[in-house]
DNA sequence: CCGCATTTGTACGTATGTATG
DNA sequence: TCATACATACGTACAAATGCG
């Protein structure tokens, strides 16, 4: 698979989708690493800004992380642990702010779970280690 | 409030930072837009670039939405219906594929929900228009 | 319908800062 | 100390969408 940079997808996109679909396929387990952005740039011969675009794409998807200094790698989605809805309790998702995701040490693109008790109480977890449930029987 | 150039926080946050104060404080109501990236990027001395991240950054959380050729606006949240979990059903968020952004019309920056029913069905919606509940009594 | 100005999007280059090992 | 890699930030240029006259 190559880039053809007079298409009329960005090119950008296009490392995007070739690199997702390389994590799909499995050639890109979780946990690999990508080649570094000056590599990839050579490799396919477009700019470091482009190659920099398309991973800054997967991160928000939640699908790659980077660590300054060291690289990007396919990201190891945790496990998710129940957390059994109260009645008359209520939950929503959105995004964290800067501080939000500062403080709770999350990855780019991910969400998190606003969890709302009945008697007004609040918690904010992480959305990617957190499944909502509601038992079979109150 | 300015922009200092040698602090040690990068500019594009400060500028970030500043105008989700401006937001949070109502100055800048949902609905208002923003001066052009080139007028920013004049009143505040900075490059074209780091006007572009820092709106990049609000657009990841949900604050902003920017339109090709119009400019950038503070973000509408939409009214969030309820959507009541069954009975052995479970719910998690996350954030969409971009093929997913792209056919549900979803800003940057709204993850999904997917429900899961008992019974194996799966839906998925806009979170930012859905409120997770579970009856006082069953 | 056409052309124009405005605005955002893409893509390149260069330079320097900062974190990691 | 040093090399590597990502982060920030400036510049330029052109493409593409929008709205208006």
């Amino acid at each position: 698979m190559t880039i053809n940079p007079r298409s009329h997808t960005p090119v950008y996109v296009q490392l995007a989708e070739l690199l997702r679909s390389r994590v799909e396929s499995g050639d890109l387990p979780p946990g690999a690493s990508l080649p570094s952005e000056s590599h990839l740039s050579q490799e396919y011969g477009i700019g470091r800004d482009a190659v920099r675009a398309a991973i800054a794409l997967l991160r928000a998807e939640g699908v790659m992380t980077t660590t300054k200094g060291r690289g990007t790698w396919v990201r190891e989605t945790p496990r998710r642990s129940d957390a059994e809805l109260a009645p008359g309790g209520s939950a929503i998702a959105r995004m964290p702010s800067s501080r939000e995701r500062r403080e709770m040490d999350l990855d780019e693109g991910v969400p998190v779970l606003e969890i709302h008790s009945p008697d007004g109480e609040v918690q904010i977890v992480p959305a990617d280690q957190t499944r909502i449930t509601r038992p079979q029987s109150a």
